[in-house]
DNA sequence: CGCCTTTGACCAGCGC
DNA sequence: GCGCTGGTCAAAGGCG
């Protein structure tokens, strides 16, 4: 009798410990997309410079939270959509300072198409459009930062329309662990560490994490200068 | 053979 | 109109 009630002592703990695992993973996730927002408010601002034509000349602007989209450029009223994909987003990524190749492993394929030298940043920066997907419309610039050579910044542009294959891996692995929670309390430890384990292993989450904790970074050093 | 990177040429936006 | 700049194209070559 006293095992069972230490197991539903054990099971009331359990619930506890994963309502605060999970506030804890909304609130990381309500700050990361509020920094993605700012930069993204950020970069269109940047970008209305090249850009303005749609904005400012075009009757036909249609712009929504992900996709803005210009009827007057493409030939007519009849003739198809061009889409202006202005969601964009930043992720900061610690690499070794003599790794020479500008490639960030998010989970995607990519697939390089140009590389120029601009002219704020001595080092080259690389474009990379999605190769996972042929008609997936998201883009990559990838350049190294020119205060710190080991950090480089990854510039993604657009919506993936289809999935991540290291998503559908996590997905099946989360889906584990709460199965392994709802069964038995004794394996809960090794079920944290299958998902720490994954978690580290997927780098779309590593990515998300390295840009939340280098924009939390960057935000204090803006604040305290 | 298919997919990738490299790289010079080309194009379009913007400021003067 | 011209030059500068960032972004894209496409041919050539490499690799598994």
């Amino acid at each position: 009798m006293q095992s069972v009630q230490f197991l539903i002592q054990q099971l009331n703990q359990m619930k506890s410990e994963n309502k605060k695992l999970t506030d804890l993973l909304n609130t990381i996730y309500g700050k990361y997309n509020d920094l993605m927002q700012r930069y993204s408010e950020d970069e269109i601002t940047k970008s209305r410079k090249r850009k303005a034509h749609y904005t400012e000349n075009c009757d036909n602007f249609v712009e929504t939270n992900e996709i803005s989209t210009c009827r007057c450029c493409d030939g007519g009223p009849n003739a198809t959509p061009k889409e202006i994909v202005s969601n964009i987003s930043k992720v900061y990524v610690r690499i070794d300072p003599s790794d020479v190749s500008l490639v960030v492993k998010d989970g995607y394929q990519w697939r390089k198409y140009g590389q120029k030298v601009t002219r704020d940043n001595p080092s080259p920066r690389a474009y990379y459009r999605c190769s996972l997907a042929p008609t997936c419309p998201v883009k990559k610039k990838v350049q190294r930062s020119v205060n710190d050579p080991s950090l480089l910044l990854a510039t993604y542009e657009g919506k993936h329309n289809h999935k991540n294959p290291s998503e559908d891996e996590i997905s099946i692995e989360l889906s584990k662990g709460v199965t392994a929670v709802s069964s038995s309390s004794s394996i809960s430890k090794s079920m944290v560490e299958q998902m720490a384990s994954t978690l580290t292993r997927n780098s779309s989450f590593t990515a998300a994490l390295a840009a939340a904790i280098t924009g939390r970074i960057l935000d204090q050093e803006i604040e305290e200068n």
